[in-house]
DNA sequence: TGCGAATCGATAATGATTCTCATTATATGC
DNA sequence: GCATATAATGAGAATCATTATCGATTCGCA
């Protein structure tokens, strides 16, 4: 999905919900699309050199991720935020040991149905109701090797 | 690895680094054991009925997983330790969606060899140094479903 | 234009984790 | 067994990320 898509895309589901789609809000929304791989708050903060202050960059990071437009995870102990899969598509994560820095990828439609396989039935076997899967791949970034 | 077994290993290994294996850190080694997936710091202090104060269980935690004997997860935006690889045998998480709890399961050899042959090769393409790989499944568990 | 809800931004509060420091326990060599 | 150097303990303060509060502001819409 290109930029322009993705932020009509978000502004629709945001109306939807009546929810607005404020200027800091899409102003967060084109930070996640230039960046690759999920951002902390402080992050964020940084990479919109203060414009959002701290305290409405974490307020409206959850109302968009309640909203279902961002998705949180939390990696060496802080929360970092990404677009949703319907927005970014389904992907994956390489996590650096070092620094801690996170890159997406994505498998092979191949190998990615294999996986789903083998994640329904690893969910069936524990009579868990699966709703996703993630694969991290753990290791030192390019930088830190 | 059987409990006695589990306990000489990390007695050896204390031991080794010049760690001293004290009651209290032998208590958490023990609380870890016998308990499925990893645990907070919080629900080991409860699990240990305070026995070993939350200064000194932060602590210990954070000794042993430099000596790598406990390993280090962020989930729920709080950190939960478990018995290192190398103890527990290698192995993978569901995360219920819900309450946050987390259960371990298994590949079978033959699956997780071709796990691993699939991260191996996204390592590399990314310029990695892979050392390890999780896999998680998401949704909810038997009791929240 | 004006109303009401949603948002903003500064600040205080919270919760998890780490640090400090005086005291205590532990291993090791004698 | 005992002295001694060193690591660990425990209580409390400090820090860091995050959340809540609240009056002021802005937006969408009648």
């Amino acid at each position: 999905m290109k930029e322009r898509e993705t932020t009509e895309a978000v502004r629709g589901r945001m109306a939807d919900r009546g929810i607005r789609f404020t200027g800091g809000r899409q102003a967060i929304i084109r930070a996640l699309q230039i960046t690759s791989g999920p951002q902390s708050a402080a992050e964020l903060h940084r990479r919109l050199r203060g414009l959002v202050p701290l305290s409405s960059l974490y307020r409206s990071l959850a109302v968009m991720s309640e909203a279902g437009i961002l998705a949180m995870h939390h990696s060496n102990g802080l929360a970092r935020y990404e677009l949703a899969e319907w927005l970014a598509g389904h992907h994956h994560h390489l996590v650096c040991l070092q620094c801690g820095s996170v890159d997406d990828f994505e498998l092979a439609p191949r190998q990615e149905k294999e996986l789903f396989a083998l994640v329904a039935k690893v969910g069936g076997h524990h009579r868990y109701e699966v709703s996703n899967h993630a694969l991290e791949v753990q290791g030192l970034c390019r930088s830190c090797r």
